[in-house]
DNA sequence: TAACTTAATGATAATGATTATTGTTAGTGA
DNA sequence: TCACTAACAATAATCATTATCATTAAGTTA
């Protein structure tokens, strides 16, 4: 699972990488493996998937974690939280609402444990999902 | 996929959600299985999957989302944040670290979506994978 | 440039958690 | 009892992700 440290940054690598950079969609592998098609149609799955990993383990991106069955990468590195749509899977990054280090260092004293990473997510429904009706929600990503 | 809603509690669903309150470890479906198998030989894991998800839908128990690969449960509903090895797979509540009504109303304003539900979660290592193995890990909080 | 070295990739097979399917069992109300 | 249907076991299918491996590309030195 855990490959070595990055060692040189390819063409297809790089574009992965900006590619990410570029959208605030939070987009699955797939997506972004469509998108690069366009300019690199021999890519493949298994290399987004790689770099994707690749790039998670050197922090220069970070995971969302699972929403409706895809994995969803976000290129943001800095301190954010999000809202994510249960309906359609649309992400939304929130800025302004952080989890500060008093809560960081609470959670540690009362655990034990040392936080690397806080994730914060609203989940609920966007206008859209909403419209369409609630047990009907407007299936964007799957 | 969306079933429709609970009719009956049968005695194998009852156990399902009895040993899911009953612990406090965030387990697995699969751990489920099998501490009900010696009460329930005949056991399928598939009912297993089955109703949590119905369970889940019905509101009577929550999930964590994934971690290392197995969706995870909670047999807690009320409002509580997690702190998570990202060795082990070990899961704490912290009853008292919330995100309170304010933050959510905030969420909602911002992005126009309605929220249900909120997931805080810690992630980190606990004292036995730090010695265990690799040294700390780099924070990247958000 | 050529030769050498090794990282990175493409194609594809494998993995494995979860879900769907199907035939059967058991609870419920008349 | 009979009709109806929820719940179930067993198992096949799904499908996002990962591993494998032969090949290609990029860096390095002379």
């Amino acid at each position: 699972m855990t490959e070595g440290a990055i060692r040189r940054y390819s063409k297809k690598r790089q574009a992965i990488l900006d590619c990410l950079k570029k959208t605030d969609t939070h987009p699955t592998a797939e997506w972004i493996y469509e998108q690069l098609r366009e300019q690199y149609p021999d890519l493949s799955l298994a290399t987004v998937y790689r770099n994707l990993n690749q790039l998670k383990e050197a922090g220069m991106v970070r995971s969302m974690g699972v929403v409706n069955d895809h994995e969803r990468f976000d290129g943001k590195t800095g301190p954010h939280s999000h809202v994510v749509c249960a309906g359609c899977g649309a992400i939304i990054d929130l800025d302004d609402i952080r989890i500060d280090e008093d809560m960081i260092a609470q959670a540690e004293t009362a655990t034990g444990y040392s936080i690397s990473e806080v994730s914060l997510h609203f989940i609920g429904m966007c206008r859209d999902c909403r419209a369409a009706g609630a047990g009907d929600p407007v299936r964007k990503d799957d």
